[in-house]
DNA sequence: ATTGGCAGTAACGTTTATGTAACTAAAGGC
DNA sequence: GCCTTTAGTTACATAAACGTTACTGCCAAT
């Protein structure tokens, strides 16, 4: 996505659009509400999305203050991800989601169909 | 966005970000709470948006079935558009988004003051 | 000696999203 | 006749975002 100018604006929704705005960055935030996960169950549990976008996303996420990075010095190496404070704050927007997803999915399902029954 | 494979999931906030992730989506939505408003006035309200890019997207939302487009048969033109039943449950996602923005905004301003110093 | 696992990185290519500038129609005012 | 207004459209261009493939280092097990 890209970027706002954020220095200009003072939609609060923009701000929350630039800091987890991305295509992923909402999905990976949601697999950390349960606690700290490695990365290689990240990359198994998100469908679809390459370890190097994935690698990207956390990056920026731990630029902004919104995930902590754990590195254990072992062989072979292991890594964690969990939601920082800020990290924290943003649950009730992912519980939002959550919660409008399925529902709205199966509206707009239905809302379709109508649409080309119509004609 | 690159689109998800809506099909292949059952993530609801997949299902989210499919609907409402695009860029201008949740703040096009956000205009739209306190009821219709016509295109000119969107334009105006949202700050760096296109004419073209908000033509684009309030025709995806249309098709989604989250807006009604009202075209009045006048000259100049007047077009407005509003929520429709489906867009009224995103409603929750807005508010959330809202609430959250200014403050993170401010933390992770803080947070990166922060990092920057520690050098 | 070879293989496997982990958490990446590098180089490269493609696709979407977004942007700019110029243009349209048709009525009303000057 | 000419200008203004509204809600777009068209053609063109760029910038992000996203993706694939190949590669790395290091230890342990086979």
């Amino acid at each position: 996505m890209k970027k706002f100018e954020t220095h200009t604006s003072t939609c609060p929704i923009v701000h929350t659009m630039t800091y987890i705005g991305g295509k992923w960055k909402p999905i990976i935030l949601g697999r950390l509400v349960n606690g700290a996960v490695r990365f290689g169950k990240l990359a198994a549990q998100i469908p679809d999305i390459s370890r190097k976008i994935l690698t990207e996303q956390l990056k920026e996420l731990e630029e902004d203050g919104l995930i902590i990075r754990h590195s254990y010095n072992e062989k072979p190496p292991r890594v964690e991800y969990e939601l920082s404070g800020i990290g924290q704050t943003v649950m009730p927007v992912l519980k939002a989601m959550t919660e409008l997803g399925s529902r709205m999915h199966e509206a707009i399902t239905e809302h379709k169909r109508n649409v080309t029954r119509a004609h």
